[in-house]
DNA sequence: AGTGATCTTTGATATATATCAAACCGCGCG
DNA sequence: CGCGCGGTTTGATATATATCAAAGATCACT
């Protein structure tokens, strides 16, 4: 797979998080952040290592594992690119508590901790980004604690699919691509890939969905939605 | 229970957040801050309701659930004296995930929204205080999220007892007061009342511990520790 | 096209945890 | 003192989910 060498100014700004930065910001940014690349498989840092940094998803997709390196342990996130990860880490001083690691070949830029402190002291507008940034994530991670703790498996199976559905837009119609490999997602949503091979089954076998390999054609999405709640 | 009525600039000053914010910040916040009081077993907000602005604890216990009003739903988290609810909800200006109830009659401080945004402008400081607590709230979020997914169980109660006993210190010993009626305690951990029960009795044939009501005895520290694992 | 490596499905079984129902206890209150 | 009530325990049973084992499918690469 053949990967863009994409300007380094220009794919910060591509990000969620620093899009909004001025271009003095970027330029003062860029001075600590280097270019990175993974393999697909590779771990882009370990639990309990310490934070050197921000990561930010060029290209490609990581998985943000508990436990286990080896991104064997749960999945608690799924990353792309305009992503970013290790902020909390970075900023409370405090080790990795999740592992990073590519899920396919992926280009990642390191914004190295003490660039990324300096410049919260002298930009407000950055300190507000970061600021809305971590309150998102703040707010799904406690969302998706919520799905875990209060649904059952079919239940999350089908909010999955469904949120899949509402990010990759109406522009498919209503198959959903899933973005990795099942047993990924699956471990995603609590569950093993055995549990969630068979939710998938019962889903289609109830007429919801029809799978094909990794691709899913949502036949009643109402149904869905229902069970999703 | 009376309760001291604390001048609002000392109860803010004690909390983690606005602690080492200067006077004259503290004051312009003041402007935007409303005392209130709760009693026990009271809604502060609900799931769905629009956020207001920052919650902070002066006195009292606010629990935070997830999915159904009433406290009755799962709760994700205990918040003491010191502590601030509200925050990514305010802050991404999105409608509350959570309900917070009042556990104990408890102090608490509002801090309207304009009020925060503008003192976040206005004060770099104040900004830098507020990621750090964001930061910290979303890796503990994680840790718990890591926790509920990899561990059984008997591994969730161990822990907690652990943070329990951490939490309080060693001025008590050994010994452990429960913070809370033994079903939100469990409700925290994810597994039902009963079932909580049940684990106690388990853990304390087998000598680890010995409960007395809300009273926990902690015969085998490092045995528990290392169920906590 | 073949071939290994990875991903996926299926089946049988074990285990953890929830649910339902009832008894029990401590405690404020009349 | 006894009464009622929230909180807690206990027991019997049901259910969801994990685990183990093996067969099947898919896909990159030769």
């Amino acid at each position: 797979m053949a990967l863009v060498d994409v300007p380094l100014a220009s794919a910060l700004a591509c990000s969620q998080m620093f899009g909004v930065l001025s271009e003095s910001t970027l330029a003062r940014l860029m001075t600590g952040t280097t270019k990175t690349f993974f393999k697909r498989g590779s771990i882009v840092f370990g639990r309990g290592a310490p934070a050197t940094g921000v990561h930010v998803v060029v290209s490609g997709q990581l998985t943000l594992c508990i436990n286990v390196a080896q991104g064997g342990g749960h999945v608690i996130e799924i990353v792309g690119p305009g992503g970013c990860v290790g902020e909390a880490e970075t900023l409370t001083e405090r080790p990795h508590m999740v592992t990073a690691s590519a899920v396919t070949d992926s280009q990642l830029l390191h914004i190295a901790r003490s660039t990324i402190l300096a410049e919260l002291d002298r930009d407000p507008l950055f300190a507000r980004s970061m600021i809305r940034d971590l309150s998102t994530q703040l707010y799904r991670r406690t969302s998706d604690f919520g799905n875990v703790m209060l649904h059952k498996a079919t239940a999350r199976v089908a909010r999955f699919i469904i949120d899949q559905l509402d990010a990759q837009g109406a522009k498919t119609g209503c198959h959903v691509q899933l973005p990795m490999p099942k047993g990924l997602i699956a471990s995603r949503l609590n569950m093993t890939q055995e549990h969630f091979s068979r939710t998938l089954r019962e889903l289609s076998t109830q007429g919801r969905i029809a799978v094909k390999g990794g691709l899913i054609d949502v036949t009643d999405e109402a149904g869905l939605r229902l069970l999703a709640a």
